[in-house]
DNA sequence: TATGAATGAGCCTTCATTCAT
DNA sequence: TATGAATGAAGGCTCATTCAT
């Protein structure tokens, strides 16, 4: 890596927990010259403008995400176990997987009606989530594990809907008993559709 | 009603739907200025700063959004067919009961991290929220709709988030589906709770 | 006096040691509606503008000034025991004559360069000083108490600015001492000229 | 200096007369806007606040003050020749060591019950003031050029008030002779204690 | 007489961005 | 590549003042 990309990097990982905490209109450039502690120049030599910048972050944060997530579920053999993993992951309120909680939510709630753009890429990201846990109860009715029958795209639609809700208010009313709750009935309808 | 009491319910009126879609952060006084063609002094003749024109705005779309619900749910004798009709209020995205999605996701999303004040009445707003599902499933037992045994507090937690989440996928994708499967999956639980 | 003077006379009141105290210039017609706690609208019913209150306001602190100063001087036969008198009254940093110190002081250094209207109305203030300062020598001299040669318009100038002077340095370093100074020189140059 | 330094000096330069005359409060950072011909966003760059460019004008017409005087009074051997110079660059008030006046004085009056920050500042300066003439009769006094006896702390208090006094009336009533009267009973004062 | 709603210019400050070095 | 000086529009807010009631 050059040392370009290497600075480029560097801003990006800096700034990727604050965009997600404070929000993209809230966060200043100079919210970012003090975290990263560069000069106001360097950051436009690596991004011709904020929107640049938040769309890295972003694209980062989503990596970050999709990481943690993927070297969780893949220590599993069972396709069950993996999920119920996802299950966790996701509604450990105290653990975020990002900091400053679930991009797919900072991000798409701030962007919906107003940034089109952005809202389009969380659209993407969200169907990719659907597909990672459609997949996964693929997987588990090719080895036996669960019910054939079981519509899994639904399925995976209601999931992530869920874990997403129950996190959301999780974190807003500071109670961890929402997203508990939706990570007890989750695993309960999947241990239903298990042979 | 005073001129001035009549002029502040104005710009929160004009205002509210503003914040809801664009964000605290993000809608600037000179917005509000705009929507409501009155000039920057009388806005600051009606509320002392943004925060006290934010917390105005907030319950006010709180106060729309409680209403719409009630009207709605005291229509039915039967407590299934107001939490159905709960349920088709809330997951109804090309209506939302208030312009720019449901406060609590909007305003809660950008206040978790930031605004603690702000965060707190939000809370608040969602213990309600339980609190009314709650009541509506009571009724029911008590009409000897719903099974005597049935956990109404867990469930209204579920529901809440459910809906919630259901919602806000099906906003920031443009897709109803989540929201549909969401309100279908409830729907199918409530049954189950029925005598 | 009629319920409009009252009026009237209530505002410059508590507007005088508002504006003796912050300044012109940085005293808001805000600042006098707390203190009066009365409406934007009663200000200017009984005043056209800002300037004309603060005229009002100099005049009135001058009267308070002139009166405190006149009602003790007053109280001495001898010319010698006035102007000692007068002496201890200017230079009692801790009892100013009037509440912010001295306004011809106050007001005549934030104008003397900047609003010529107001300078010169001090500027007679200040000229009635010195002849109220001569014509105690005068009265002095003629009671066959002072030297007749004595140069009494000099010392009255001289007197008056050793006062303002000592004055000012004292407030301004929260230390009586220069005043002090003052005061005993000017009585020992009285004493040098009493007969 | 860098480019920065010069810009900052720059603007500290132009802003000096411009707060000394028109005062702290009263100057708007448009005002020095014009006056540097820079724009706004150029005055935040090289000072936090109007706060602190006030602080840096303060302490640049203090230099100045100081500069100007002590460059005049080196001039001389005598200790008294020192003394009377001092005296007649105060007094002059047709060519102040700073436009707009004795920043003692203009910042003083202005500070005094409103900004202790400032006015502890100019405080320390005024004492500063105190020690220099204290120290030039301490010379003179050691080179026999005045009597041993002389308290010369208390003469420099009463001088240095006597100096803003005088001048201060003067620059108010638009008339010298308050100036020359101190002036020319200072120097009498001083003639007494010459050996 | 007294009120307070309404105004728009102006306040201090921060913003995202550009550009010469 | 990195810097930081420079910009002007825009931010939230206060100002003195007017006017209908």
């Amino acid at each position: 890596m050059s040392k370009g990309e290497l600075t480029r990097e560097f801003i990006i990982n800096k700034a990727a927990p604050v965009f997600n905490t404070k929000g993209m209109e809230a966060t200043s450039m100079s919210d970012i010259m003090e975290v990263t502690k560069l000069s106001k120049g360097t950051l436009y030599v690596h991004f011709k403008n904020k929107e640049e910048l938040i769309s890295e972050v972003f694209a980062h944060n989503m990596k970050t995400y999709g990481n943690k997530i993927y070297s969780k579920i893949k220590q599993f053999d069972s396709a069950k176990d993996s999920l119920f993993a996802y299950i966790d992951l996701l509604t450990d309120i105290s653990n975020p997987l990002v900091i400053g909680g679930c991009p797919l939510m900072n991000f798409g709630v701030e962007a919906d009606d107003t940034d089109p753009v952005t809202a389009n890429k969380i659209a993407l990201e969200i169907k990719n989530s659907h597909n990672q846990i459609s997949k996964l109860i693929v997987r588990g009715i090719e080895a036996g594990e669960f019910k054939p029958d079981w519509n899994y795209d639904e399925f995976a639609k209601l999931a992530f809907a869920m874990l997403e809700g129950g996190v959301m208010i999780s974190r807003i009313t500071k109670d961890v008993s929402s997203a508990k709750i939706v990570s007890r009935t989750l695993k309960k309808m999947i241990v239903e559709q298990t042979v």
